[in-house]
DNA sequence: GGAGCACTGTTCATTTTCGAACACTGCGCG
DNA sequence: CGCGCAGTGTTCGAAAATGAACAGTGCTCC
């Protein structure tokens, strides 16, 4: 199924979001883009992106991709729903390693190879839309895991897993019977 | 707090596994090591490790890094609350980006600088405490996190949050009551 | 205007759940 | 052995949660 998406693109270099604009359009429904990382608050607020694509050199002579970490930092403060892909023309192995750490979902380096992106761009929409849909289970099936848990760290000690539930041995007797345990 | 870790390391060249050894002691408390991924499952079950050090490449002349990533899934399957430590001489960014994406805690380049080994592996111990400590919440607050979310989610329709948490529109009163919501 | 609709907030007889108490079973120990 | 301890599984009157029902509020649409 075709699913529509909208991208964020942030770079300080406008050949990037033109080519980024040229890459993805077809692929996803809607590419924004934006050349500082300024007000990203309102930004984010505004329209309901699935994917920021976010460039991580933004101060001419540092190549070292802290703004893009950080940057990568204020939007998961905002929306931690958000699947943020980090693009440097710099890169090595420890700053991919340090990016994905940090909560990024994906890594690319420049230039990119447009079908690549595409793809990253699409399965990082993918995972928003996963986490967006998580919703929370039923009340019921929620409690019957949290028992089953609490169940298996005290190996099936009935006393200590109703402490740690916060509830009487008895209680905890009932709730099993009725989850079927 | 000094903290008392076991390391399990893994890799098929037995100067790597000496060398790892030789980094690590002191820094943890037990180093265990391996040369092949056979037998993981009575290898894990046996001693309780905190984190997994292993090696991508265990076939001659294959570099890609799959046999590494096999691995680190057949690890996670056994034990997802094991921290696993990639390690590869021939990396690229494309093979760190997707060990991390696979669920990796971390990736060092070989031949590694024996600090940052120890201080990887450490912090990899640390999350894989992290991940064995957090016990299911008291039920109680379970319940609260789960209607909030759920009145978030449905922004503070109350009969959509109740539906969606499978409980009557009362009880969802109630209960809101009852945490102060 | 007013009928239809979706949602809110509350009431109350009925049903469920609560936990203190009890009896029982191992198990280590002097 | 006899004692204490830590755990299990069950009982029962008191207390709390349940949901159908109701009245109220704000809309949209004709």
């Amino acid at each position: 199924m075709k699913q529509a998406s909208a991208v964020l693109v942030i770079d300080d270099d406008p050949d990037v979001l033109l080519a980024a604009r040229l890459a993805l359009t077809g692929g996803v429904e809607r590419v924004d883009t934006e050349s500082s990382v300024d007000g990203l608050d309102r930004r984010l607020a505004a329209a309901s992106y699935e994917v920021a694509l976010v460039d991580m050199n933004f101060v001419a002579g540092c190549r070292d991709g802290q703004q893009g970490l950080d940057a990568l930092g204020s939007i998961l403060q905002i929306d931690p729903t958000l699947s943020v892909v980090l693009m440097t023309a710099y890169g090595g192995v420890t700053l991919a390693v340090e990016a994905l750490k940090r909560g990024a979902a994906d890594f690319v380096l420049k230039p990119w190879r447009n079908d690549k992106l595409v793809a990253a761009v699409g399965a990082a929409a993918g995972l928003t839309r996963g986490r967006r849909n998580a919703q929370p289970l039923e009340l019921d099936a929620l409690e019957r895991q949290a028992i089953e848990r609490a169940l298996a760290r005290h190996e099936r000690n009935i006393t200590l897993a109703a402490a740690a539930l916060g509830l009487s041995r008895a209680a905890l007797y009932r709730r099993m019977a009725k989850h079927g345990l």
